[in-house]
DNA sequence: CTGTTAGCGCCTTCAG
DNA sequence: CTGAAGGCGCTAACAG
């Protein structure tokens, strides 16, 4: 902002400073103070003037003045690792909602799956001295973590494939979605399952696969579950699935998909129907994830929810309780429960 | 961290601080500064030496202190609409490129479309001294960017619906993304065309909707344009219109359908192609966006794509150029062009 | 090249 | 309830 002198010069206004209020307000650099951080000791008059001096002058408090001086911070950070993942985002307004009831601010930052990115925003929030922060990981190391942590700055786990026993995490039990989705599927009537997803590398995926051999082997009589592992977990890899499925002779074609994925789980669906393939009359479909990819589609298909809105608010609080008692905290990893999620593309038959 | 100390009680590491590091390297405090900032100042063997007592010691810079010291930061801040839109992840993307080029740090926040949040975050960054802030604001009032503008920092509008003239901005024209949408269906030979979208009180939705009346006016001779307007522009009110559509006797049935988002788009083709309706052969469809949702459909969707990226990167740069000479920097919006993308959804009859 | 020093803007005792 | 003083960790001259 420029100003107009008296000379008629221009001049940036350096930003005013609580000692600029004081002196406005005719108190001293103390009492502004205190109107800003404990108004209950100031009397009412001398409070409504140095407030109004306040936005008199356009005062913004310096933050990194307070914190610097205070010790502590009152921001929270947050590397997610995928922020077009619906997931992730609901993790992120989890979070922001008990930072903001607990008077903290959330900082988010993309690392976009990529580790050094990972990392060097863990780096930054490490030197930016906030609170702690929140860590939604990619598959690999986490010593970058490991180091804000030494630092004494407190570090939850959203989501991580390891539970880690020196850290705080929240997680959702993976292998019972997998188990809840193909128990679903045989509980409809279907007996010739197949599970599709990859790559199997990814903790998830093959969590996910533990818990559907786990149902089927349940079942016992007859059921039966064949693996399509696919490369990734996109509509188009769910359009190259349900094509080859369309293709097989009908006694070969499974009359079950169970998906890692929603998106995977939406492309095969469109591919089925547009092949003229029936869902779910002759084949069944269930997705994971709860996307709007499952919710929007066609036949709105059934999947499982991972309750990214809790995680988000406990993986919050967890790291709230470890900043403001880090004497008496002890570290645990909470498990979340996966919600099986009913719809028309996995009906009775 | 805690340390077991030589009578064996625990405490709290206070981070190490420079002084520290100087002490353990056996120089001085401005030394390690110089190491830190300016290493060609700095003999090479105490070079070495600084650093390393710096990892001996796990020494982390205090940012805070470093840009209140300084007086500038060396963090922007963007707040974003609607992390879940992926136009908004790729202007992130781009933001994110161009601000680590210039050896700045890009921190996220999410306004979720709620004007408090966004307010509530300009805010924060304001507290917080950021350099600058970009901001991707909903359709509302700007008053809060135009404060954090009063305090002397600069903010770049991105996306916004109306340009200012006192603030830099980065736009595409949304009228000529409407134009080229409908052209290039007029341009396929159809001529029957509706155009889809809503609320039309949204800036983007209206001006689209103005490029195509365009594009029809100047084909002139039969070309018809109807308004379908829609209440959101998601996928379920693209089911509902693409079922609305097959239910219409064919002769009333528009032969192309320009819609104002590929998620609506991706609802249509759906419903179409599951009523039997034959897509682009029955009718053609266009989208807007370029989102996962058009290219990943079963008939994948022509669409009109915004370079976020671009623009991402154009706004940062206006950004940095106005953080690092405020005095000759002129105010100005850019506007882009939207590109058209033509698949298979608009193919020649 | 290295050491010294004065702030940056604010919080927090501690007297008055 | 108010005012004065010391310091948070670092940068940026300026001496040496």
């Amino acid at each position: 902002m420029t100003t107009l002198l008296g000379d008629g010069r221009r001049a940036k206004d350096p930003a005013p400073s609580m000692a600029d209020v004081a002196r406005h307000a005719g108190v001293s650099l103390g009492t502004v103070s205190n109107v800003l951080n404990s108004p209950a000791k100031v009397a009412p008059s001398t409070l409504t003037r140095v407030r109004a001096s306040i936005d008199a002058l356009g005062f913004v408090r310096n933050n990194l003045a307070r914190s610097l001086a205070a010790g502590r911070a009152d921001t929270l950070g947050f590397v997610i690792v995928d922020i077009g993942n619906s997931l992730f985002v609901d993790i992120a307004r989890g979070a922001q909602e008990v930072s903001g009831e607990q008077g903290m601010k959330l900082l988010l930052a993309n690392s976009d799956v990529d580790l050094a990115a990972q990392n060097s925003y863990l780096d930054l929030f490490d030197e930016a001295r906030v609170g702690g922060v929140l860590l939604a990981p990619l598959d690999g190391p986490l010593d970058a973590a490991a180091r804000v942590r030494s630092h004494g700055r407190p570090v939850v786990l959203v989501n991580a494939p390891d539970p880690q026993t020196d850290t705080c995490g929240v997680v959702v039990d993976e292998e019972l979605g997998g188990y809840l989705a193909t128990r679903h599927v045989l509980d409809s009537g279907r007996r010739r399952l197949a599970y599709t997803g990859g790559p199997l590398t990814l903790h998830a995926v093959a969590q996910r696969y533990a818990g559907a051999r786990r149902a089927v082997e349940e079942a016992g009589a007859g059921a039966t579950l064949e693996l399509i592992e696919t490369t990734k977990l996109t509509i188009s890899e769910g359009l190259a699935l349900g094509r080859s499925l369309a293709e097989r002779d009908e006694t070969h074609r499974p009359t079950a998909v169970i998906s890692a994925a929603d998106a995977l789980a939406s492309g095969c669906v469109q591919a089925l129907i547009y092949a003229g393939i029936r869902v779910p009359d002759d084949i069944a479909i269930i997705g994971y994830d709860n996307n709007h990819f499952a919710s929007d589609s066609v036949v709105p298909i059934s999947t499982v929810g991972q309750p990214g809105h809790e995680m988000g608010r406990i993986a919050t609080e967890l790291l709230l309780e470890e900043i403001r008692s880090p004497g008496d905290h002890v570290h645990r990893t909470i498990t979340l429960e996966p919600q099986l999620i009913a719809r028309a593309s996995t009906r009775s038959v």
